[in-house]
DNA sequence: TGCAATCAAATTGTATACAAAGTTGAATAC
DNA sequence: GTATTCAACTTTGTATACAATTTGATTGCA
């Protein structure tokens, strides 16, 4: 099948050899929404699971720890982050200021390569829509982002972009209200046609309203979250 | 003694336990540029020097591989980072993007006691300087820049600018031209001034201009980087 | 003398064993 | 019937032992 190559690894892996393999799968299940926030990783369950020790799992949990996909509780172990209401509000101010900044200069650098690599994510983006795997439609969108940060080459920025992006797929997962549309699709397109005539005013544009619309699809109101306060005071796992 | 109190740890520590005392003093160690850029970081020594296993050590040295302080490279070990000149480059276009604005948000947000910490750390930096501690002012001096991006109230971003800054002490270590001042005192006076008077503007531009200040102290002319340039084309690591 | 190959020492990667902390559930006292 | 305490169990934290890889040197050969 001519499906388009898609870097398996959501986050750029700080560890290397088999820790690496584990991080990557769990990076992805979290990020196709097959792993829910606050779900227990227990080291022994992993360990069996993926064959290697303990020692390897412990190390591929502390990297995703780092990167806040992870949130792991001395002595109680590890589990998949749920990042509150604030902290989604904060992760989206943070792409508000680094994204549209980072799309100019993307704008400014394109090559006819960078192009051809974005279309094609949006193309994977859309067939995975078509297969009905919006979990992985949701996991190629983001990589659409963190591409356009590494063709600002930029790489620091696109470090912190990645991170930002994984996280808010966690927010996505947590907050996302139901009724608005996915409406990436057209806002995808408009960036790449920005891109494709080098207008940096416009893709800067461009994402900048496209990450305000994402957040207007995001229900943040700080409610006092009945279901986590309850579960936290009632059965805190 | 009246010493005003310093946050020990550089980094906001990832781990618990014993691992992260052994973070914060190799943290610290790096910072006050006692540990060199490429120092290598043997795991038995650390775990003799601290009394600790090879584990705890691990877990350390893997946590500061992520705040790119240290750098690991598989079956050689872990150093000290070495960070190149467009690493560098990144790493204040990047401050250059964040800490302005988040210094603007700073004094919109100011109170009197962070007012004072900031003074404070003014003042520990002075008494460094006098008590010729070189080392210790530098330290102090990027944690003054944490601690403003802290009292902006965005963590997301202050753990960002924690690790630019942290990352600048490097950078420091390897690029300082001899030949310019120390012109922190003034910039960090104005800064606070701008702070006092809740003047967003003012502590904007103040920002801005000082991480100009730092940059153009540094010598980040691409000069072919004899060692590291053939190291990578003759054995590819 | 120069080069290559092999071997030994040291260092890191991984697995496992043991220690410590936490959780669960039942039994008992009120 | 409820609450509390205690003990067994489960899970994580740390240390150590073993395997794999790298590094440097020594020896053999051209």
């Amino acid at each position: 099948m001519n499906r388009i190559a898609e870097n398996p690894a959501f986050i750029t892996p700080t560890v290397t050899g088999p820790a690496a393999k584990l991080m990557t799968s769990l990076s992805q299940a979290i990020h196709e929404h097959r792993l829910k926030p606050g779900t227990k990783l227990g080291e022994d369950d992993l360990s069996e699971i993926y064959g290697v020790s303990r020692t390897v799992v412990r190390a591929a949990l502390q990297a995703l720890s780092h990167v806040q996909l992870v949130e792991l509780k001395r002595n109680r172990g590890a589990f998949v982050a749920k990042p509150t209401i604030r902290e989604a509000r904060e992760v989206f101010e943070a792409r508000a200021l680094l994204e549209p900044r980072t799309a100019r200069s993307a704008a400014e650098r394109m090559t006819d390569a960078a192009l051809a690599r974005l279309e094609s994510h949006i193309a994977a983006e859309h067939q995975a829509i078509a297969e009905g795997e919006p979990g992985r439609a949701l996991r190629l969108s983001g990589q659409f982002h963190i591409e356009i940060s590494h063709i600002a080459d930029q790489e620091t920025i696109a470090g912190f972009i990645e991170r930002l992006v994984a996280r808010s797929s966690l927010i996505i997962a947590l907050y996302w209200k139901r009724e608005s549309a996915l409406c990436e699709k057209h806002a995808h397109h408009a960036l790449v046609e920005a891109f494709r005539r080098g207008d940096g005013d416009e893709a800067e544009a461009q994402m900048k309203s496209h990450l305000i619309d994402i957040v207007s699809a995001l229900d943040l109101r700080d409610t006092p979250e009945p279901e986590v306060s309850l579960r936290d005071i009632l059965a805190p796992d």
